[in-house]
RNA sequence: GGCGGCUUAGCCAAGUGGUAAGGCGACGGUCUGCAAAACCGUUAUACGGCGGUUCAAAUCCGCCAGCCGCCUCCA
């Protein structure tokens, strides 16, 4: 089955072919860096990543473009507000995006671009679309001339007479059309500017893109990304500015993700629920919530609320639970021929879902169903090794459930024991209790459990249920765990 | 006002013409000293409402209701 794509563009799914056979070009539109990421953020560069993953485990060639808005209103005012030189204000929440990412376990793009440091081919582009009448000059700004460009409004959807009638554009002098929009801003005293031949100033938000995409992917390539808001003005901007600069298509297939809301509300700044990665992180595992982020469609609206994240973490505790269980069965060894069918052609099918627009809740799905076979045989068998399928069988099963979820939704990263270790260490500071004391009351439990007395054993299990441990007796002996904490 | 989208069980969420994936929760059972975990079973004659097309519709068309997004910086 060939992957097919939603195509902002012609609204509809559309299999895809790349402008080069095997080849793929894609650029996302990244972050203006002036503040702390936050969940939205999160949403978009985790599924452009597993976008990006699945497209290179699919056999394509990809070069990824993900760049970074270091020049920009924002980040002038932010600078100026607490005082700090712009570039270092840029610099550091680079690198705090970065601290973020890693911790999400985002692969790095082919190439990351920074506007600043694409100053030249941004002005080149300026200069041809004042050449080719696309542009003018106005008190050393450039503005590129919407009415030039026959097709502008293809994207969204939205006819430029309506737009003006619509009358929320603002009105400036300096514009012939009050839809036409700054390639270029003569820069005021104190502000970042480079020299250009239409005096001292910056680029203007849209044209980065255009020329960093042209620059590391051609004028003409597959792929471009960002969140649904981009939609307009920003990529309509770019389309219409590429296209009118080279006189060719641009970008080939348009993809954007819907938005998080917070607990069923619009998250904004003036609503003051916005939600930084940093602060999820710090009760959620970075897994639980790449779960969560890929639990619905990415074009669909997903709210972010305690249930939501709470079933994500327990549907990714089930999925460890059951790699390890799968590990134990691998140990066996058993008789059986025959695997469930649920264990059965697991790529190709998790292929399949994630050919049809990327549909990861349906490639969820085949991994719970894998997960409950898994514990179907381990319960099963209970010792009875003709039940439990050869080694040669399981150890593909598990190599295909990896394939799926480590390599392409960058779920199952850990070795089981290590998650489980990972997630109450995590929680136990907050508890205030320390793994001393707990084995220590496990022991005291064990040994009132060995004297028969239960009263004393469950005691001692209620009390610790009570600051947030629980425990659980197995074959292989007791195991403490962290209850779900409560989220904020 | 313009454009676009959504409405599926207690909750989350797939399914876009052939008779309702998956997860969480709940209930019953198996296992367990008791629990927990795990497994098994049950949990939507039904997909906002009303019409229409069709042998057949949650899926296509129309109307109505409710919700939401974009049109302004925004992932």
């Amino acid at each position: 089955m060939a992957l097919r794509i939603y195509n902002t563009l012609t609204r509809q799914k559309e299999e895809f072919l790349p402008v080069e056979s095997g080849k793929v070009g894609m650029y996302v539109c990244g972050v203006t860096v002036y503040d702390m990421c936050h969940i939205g953020h999160a949403r978009s560069v985790v599924l452009f990543d597993v976008i990006y993953r699945y497209l290179v485990d699919s056999g394509f060639q990809v070069k990824y473009v993900r760049n970074f808005t270091d020049v920009d209103d924002k980040i002038i005012n932010r600078a100026n507000q607490v005082g700090e030189d712009w570039k270092r204000l840029a610099e550091r929440f680079i690198v705090e995006f970065y601290t973020d990412m890693d911790a999400l376990g985002v692969l790095r793009p082919t190439v990351e671009p920074r506007a600043t440091e694409h100053i030249d081919q941004i002005e080149a582009l300026i200069g041809q679309l004042i050449d080719r009448g696309h542009a003018y000059e106005a008190d050393g700004d450039v503005m590129f001339a919407v009415n030039s460009f026959n097709e502008y409004g293809k994207l969204s959807g939205k006819k430029t007479d309506e737009l003006i009638a619509g009358a929320r554009v603002e009105v400036d002098a300096k514009k012939r059309n009050p839809l036409d929009f700054a390639l270029w801003k003569a820069a005021k005293p104190g502000e970042p500017q480079w020299e250009s031949p239409w005096g001292p100033g910056r680029p203007g938000w849209h044209i980065e893109c255009s020329a960093m995409s042209m620059q590391y992917l051609g004028k003409e390539f597959d792929i471009h990304g960002g969140g649904a808001d981009l939609t307009f003005p920003h990529h309509e901007n770019e389309i219409a500015q590429s296209e009118a600069a080279t006189g060719r298509p641009f970008a080939k297939y348009w993809i954007h993700n819907g938005f998080v809301n917070i607990r069923s509300e619009k998250m904004s700044k003036s609503l003051g629920n916005v939600l930084n990665i940093r602060d999820i992180l710090q009760r959620v595992h970075p897994e639980s919530l790449r779960l969560f982020l890929l639990s619905s469609h990415y074009r669909s609206p997903l709210d972010y609320n305690e249930t939501s994240i709470r079933e994500a973490s327990v549907g990714l505790e089930r999925l460890y639970a059951a790699m390890a269980a799968l590990d134990e069965l691998g140990e066996v060894d058993g008789k059986a021929q025959q695997l469930p069918e649920e264990l059965i052609d697991i790529r190709e099918r998790f292929s399949q879902t994630m050919d049809d627009d990327f549909n990861t809740p349906r490639s969820l799905a085949i991994l719970f169903d894998a997960a409950r076979a898994v514990n179907r045989i381990a319960t099963q068998a209970r010792g009875a090794r003709k039940l439990v399928p050869s080694r040669s069988l399981l150890e593909p099963v598990k190599s295909e459930i990896l394939a799926c979820s480590r390599d392409i939704l960058g779920l199952l990263t850990e070795e089981p024991a290590g998650f489980l270790d990972h997630v109450r260490k995590a929680h136990l500071k907050d508890l205030g209790i320390t793994e001393e004391e707990i084995l220590s009351f496990m022991d005291q439990r064990s040994q009132a459990r060995k004297d028969k007395d239960f009263a004393r054993a469950d005691k001692i299990r209620e009390d610790l249920a009570e600051r947030g441990i629980l425990l659980e007796d197995g074959p292989k002996g007791t195991i403490w765990k962290v209850k779900e904490l409560q989220q904020s």
